[in-house]
DNA sequence: AGCGTAGGCCAACACGTGTTGACAGTCCAG
DNA sequence: CTGGACTGTCAACACGTGTTGGCCTACGCT
């Protein structure tokens, strides 16, 4: 419950910027190891002494600059899955668009990864997928299935199958699903997608 | 690697017969504490101490009748996922037969959800799903599909699509996923399933 | 009845964890 | 030059974990 981030230090004339600090090499270091081993190892088993000792410093330093393993966590780990604004796309190319762009947000860092296998195990990590969720792939089924009434249900739908193949490709490393290749990916969920957001309800 | 299960008392005439033991109360009481467990907490979290409470137990039982965590784990969780033989199904009816046996399966206990918990956390957990999906899915998946050589990545993306839900709707819990109704599921997931495994590669 | 053996509990060990506080070096403002 | 803050290290604490061995009890066979 302490606060770790209260810094009223700024280093130049300008007030207002925080400043940068010498420190932030160290700080950045740090956030890069966790989150290489949170998506590794998951919540447990991702240890501060190992990802302390990942980042070069004494396991102190995490526990100052991020106050517990939870705040550290949560400071490694961002919740935006940035989704475009499906408004001006083709109605029935937004599977495609939706498959496409979470396959690159997937493997451009491992966040997301890491977000996945701590939710499996952490209550609270559950917790902050059912936010995201909601937040932010609801509002995108909101826009594209027909009836709003059914826009819960498509969206999880979507869901299942988007965090199924994450689950699949980077989490158990099933080999046919790693083997895949993006644009195979894309043909086969594309359509799924597709349907579980604009199709009439069978 | 030593043996915790070598017992060579027979309780009566009958010499092929095991013979039930006077343990054989604590040993279910245990086995169903630790599937518990496993499928709410995941493995590191599920403590072997907190089984033995729920089995009203001492820890050291757990020991002695399974060795370790893992050989409790092991002895747990089943690897069976009873799969139906589908030659006989309707082929166009495979898609709708595979999730309504995997939802089945799911509900009636939680021996699935633990071993997707520990396999989202835990590298022989993952490994033993991996057996799972080669040794029960694949074959399915080969008898299915049109192209044997296809068998391997259709049979990865059926995987994806109802471990994916099993993920949101049994792990993650999210609302609307759970909220659905068993003939919604299969109504939705079904032609899916059929499209992953019969439908001519996009 | 007597005895061996299995069932069960208790206390403890060794270890790894998150977390904390005291201490030394280092940079910059005054 | 000097003081204070920031950065970093070291050692330790309190706790929970898997795991082990010793002890007592009670059943079942002879």
């Amino acid at each position: 419950m302490n606060d770790s981030a209260s810094n009223g230090t700024d280093s130049g004339t300008d007030g207002t910027s925080p400043g940068p600090r010498r420190s932030d090499a160290t700080r950045a270091a740090i956030l890069e190891a966790a989150r290489e081993r949170f998506a590794a190892d998951g919540y447990e088993r991702a240890t501060i002494r190992a990802i302390a000792k990942d980042a070069r410093i004494d396991p102190s330093m995490v526990m100052r600059y991020y106050g517990n393993k939870e705040g550290l966590f949560a400071a490694a780990v961002s919740y935006d899955l940035k989704l475009p604004d499906l408004t001006s796309a083709a109605r029935d190319e937004v599977g495609r668009a939706l498959v496409t762009h979470f396959l690159a947000m997937w493997e451009e860092n491992e966040e997301l990864t890491a977000m996945l296998r701590v939710g499996a195990t952490n209550q609270g990590g559950a917790e902050r997928m059912q936010e995201i969720f909601r937040e932010q792939l609801l509002p995108v089924a909101r826009q594209a299935c027909p009836d709003p009434e059914q826009a819960p249900a498509r969206a999880g739908l979507v869901a299942s199958q988007l965090l199924g193949l994450a689950l699949t490709r980077y989490v158990l490393r099933f080999p046919p699903t790693v083997a895949l290749a993006r644009e195979e990916i894309v043909a086969w969920l594309g359509p799924t997608v597709q349907r579980y957001l604009t199709a009439p309800s069978p």
